[in-house]
DNA sequence: TGGTGATGGCGAAAGAATTCGCTAATATTC
DNA sequence: GAATATTAGCGAATTCTTTCGCCATCACCA
């Protein structure tokens, strides 16, 4: 009789994993100071949230030394994709086409990514059909 | 001390919003037998989550007649679009490019969509710098 | 018009996410 | 090695989400 557990990280929890991602393995000092940067957020809350993402198998502990240090699990990759995979499914019916229009529609994407998307379509579409 | 409301659709709130937006106005009813063909819930819940979206005014119910008419406030597209804002934003860094790399690399999008794509690519290649 | 069934609404229950106070363990400094 | 600071962890509080039971109201029809 409640929400059932969602797979994807949450709000606080992606916070945390961009932090590892970008500075790599830190310890929760490290990654409090960077988290308190953009929220306005306690110590304790930084070290239980890495408890909750621990059960979570999000992140692993090295305990050998001592600050332990954490690091992702996942990489941003692989929890981007999942992510993506997963708005596709809950908000486009399934459809990567018409997401990805939408998103080129609506911003503007750079130059560099403008002429690496075309090149990739253009492979797509000699590989495909 | 908790967690803040988010302002995108849940799980559950997206699914009733789909169905509104297939079949237009509907009945709690109507809503319900479609909903229950997906998810195993009580008429009761359906009714209670339309109350909590009235209360969101991500629906509106039309009093005048006797079943009452649900409607969505906001249009597929402009949901779609905040979401996939929100996760280009928590996840991508704000990236747009990016996204849409992944998604063309992962999933295929069926040849129409490859082919609106490129289309929308060259005109916004023309138009921009 | 009374009986039967559908509809609508309230409130409470239960789990998930987020927060922090307080205590224990560990490290540092003199 | 004692005092002080830092790090780690537990458990409770709070809010949000989702669920449903129960009651009131409404619609229909014999």
């Amino acid at each position: 009789m409640a929400r059932p557990a969602s797979n994807q990280p949450t709000e606080v929890e992606l916070s945390i994993l961009r932090i590892l991602w970008e500075q790599g393995a830190s310890t929760a000092r490290e990654i409090h100071n960077r988290l308190s940067a953009d929220r306005d957020t306690n110590y304790s809350t930084t070290v239980k949230m890495l408890s909750v993402m621990l059960d979570k198998h999000m992140v692993s502990r090295d305990d050998s030394i001592r600050p332990q240090v954490f690091r992702a699990v996942a990489t941003q990759k692989q929890t981007q994709q999942r992510m993506l995979k997963d708005l596709i499914q809950k908000a486009y019916d399934g459809s990567t086409g018409s997401l990805v229009l939408q998103a080129l529609a609506s911003k503007k994407a750079s130059a560099e990514d403008l002429a690496e998307i075309k090149r990739l379509l253009e492979k797509l579409e000699g590989g495909e059909q």
